[in-house]
RNA sequence: GGAGAGGUUCCCGAGCGGUCAAAGGGAACAGACUGUAAAUCUGUCGGCGAAGCCUUCGGAGGUUCGAAUCCUCCCCUCUCCA
């Protein structure tokens, strides 16, 4: 393959290389020397859930493993003490040693859903950080200025508002800088927003006398609210673990003018196609919903396959557009009878009985599709029925014997 | 160490002795509508088999018939001075 078609690759869905002919000078050497690029990306085990957003670098990895490179994956379990200050207005409670461990291990299986196991170089922070003494560590501080973390947006930001900022958290960079050292990093990936601790790996990497790791910038990708990028604690993500039907239906709940960005980042459709999709949702001649369940399909089938996808959409319309139930619910099964309130609160229907009341008193209770509308009500149960609150839950209720 | 400002329900933020389960906004949930778990509009939003009761306003005590509101001590955050 050319370097040409190489870039081409390498580009798309890439928000900014810094600097881009650094790339291509390491690309051409590592092609007539015969030696894979090591390109890094950083994951701190701070929870079990991966979402789509932290994929978009990841299935760059991908990319580069696919053209013979290797993915260097970096367990932040010292960065994870800490919480990425990036992006953030509130510190993080650190974590303990065991959750750290277990969940490195629940992400590197979602990440592994796109990566190539044989490919991919699993490193841990405190391999270098478990032994590192305090005079490197001032050496290694010593080498930023405080001038230089208050220009970075989130340090500033947090400063001027007047909001809590932990010495160590300034640490952040610094260590993830570090990690470029250690791994004798090429190339390293991240959202738009780690720009900063990337280029502060490129200072390091320089301090220490060796080549300097490239920047490639990933967009972040937008939350399915549309406003805000696709986190965990705004709970606006759609996770790796997520059910077919259940990521089907989130892409779907996103607001329309995020489907473009959603196909650019989110799927591997082609540009070109892309281009096409985008004027034909301009023209206003098809209904926005047939290119978002597309766009569903197309994540859907990402991860699980194309099978997976169309069944996800066959439900998706039964529940929503046709108004039926779904194919598969969960089961509880009542003797004789039992109060609805009861009822909904025992089989988590709803949280509490306030809830259920509240949902009964709203008309949004049905059973067998008729409104329940007394909260009272003991419901008897002589065969099967189907109990459904609001338009995502149902049960299905069986007499016992 | 000194001076000042703060800590309120999931989040932001008002309240400064009773009318406070606590304004307003956001999130979330529901209903209507629809083309979708889009958008828009409306409603709900501590717990309890519930016209009553119980638990909440950083923590522990206290004053009062009555405290998120006043007092004491403690913990935490921010600002300025050093």
């Amino acid at each position: 393959m050319n370097l040409e078609k190489k870039m081409k690759i390498i580009k798309k869905g890439v928000e900014e290389i810094v600097p881009e002919q650094e790339l291509i000078n390491k690309l051409k050497k590592s092609e007539k020397e015969w030696k894979p690029l090591r390109v890094k990306y950083g994951i701190d085990p701070t929870g079990h859930d991966v979402h789509i957003g932290h994929l978009v670098p990841i299935r760059k990895m991908r990319e580069f493993q696919d053209l013979g490179h290797t993915g260097v994956i970096i367990i932040g379990d010292f960065t994870a003490q800490i919480g990425d200050p990036t992006g953030k207005d509130e510190s993080r409670p650190p974590l303990t040693a065991e959750q750290v461990k277990e969940n490195a291990a629940t992400y590197m299986e979602q990440l592994y859903t796109v990566l190539d196991r044989n490919k991919t170089e699993v490193r841990w922070q405190s391999e270098w950080f478990g032994k590192m003494g305090m005079a490197e560590v001032l050496n290694l501080l010593g080498k930023f200025t405080l001038a230089q973390f208050l220009a970075h947006d989130t340090f500033r930001k947090r400063y001027e508002n007047g909001l809590p900022l932990g010495m160590h958290e300034i640490m952040y960079p610094i260590l993830q800088a570090y990690d470029s050292v250690a791994v004798k990093a090429d190339i390293e990936l991240g959202a738009t927003e780690q720009k900063f601790n990337i280029l502060a790996g490129r200072d390091m990497q320089k301090y220490f006398n060796m080549p300097e790791q490239v920047a490639i910038l990933s967009p972040l990708l937008v939350g399915t609210d549309g406003l805000q990028k696709m986190s965990k604690s705004l709970n606006n993500y759609i996770a790796v673990n997520d059910k077919p039907f259940d990521k089907y239906g989130k892409v779907m709940s996103i607001p329309d003018n995020c489907i473009i960005n959603y196909f650019n980042y989110a799927t591997q459709v082609s540009p070109e196609e892309i281009e096409k999709i985008k004027k034909e949702l301009d023209s206003g001649d098809v209904n926005p919903k047939n290119i978002k369940q597309r766009l569903a399909r197309e994540v859907v089938q990402m991860y699980h396959g194309e099978e997976k996808a169309q069944i996800a959409e066959a439900e998706f319309n039964r529940i929503f557009s046709q108004k039926d139930v779904p194919t598969d619910m969960p089961q509880y099964s009542v003797d004789k009878a039992i109060w609805i309130v009861k009822l909904l609160t025992e089989t988590n229907m709803c949280k509490t009985s306030g809830e259920a009341r509240r949902l009964i008193k709203q008309g949004a209770v049905k059973i067998d599709d008729t409104k329940v509308t007394n909260a009272d009500l003991e419901l008897r149960v002589e065969s099967e029925m189907v109990v459904k609150v609001g338009k995502r839950r149902f049960l299905k209720v069986i007499p016992l014997n």
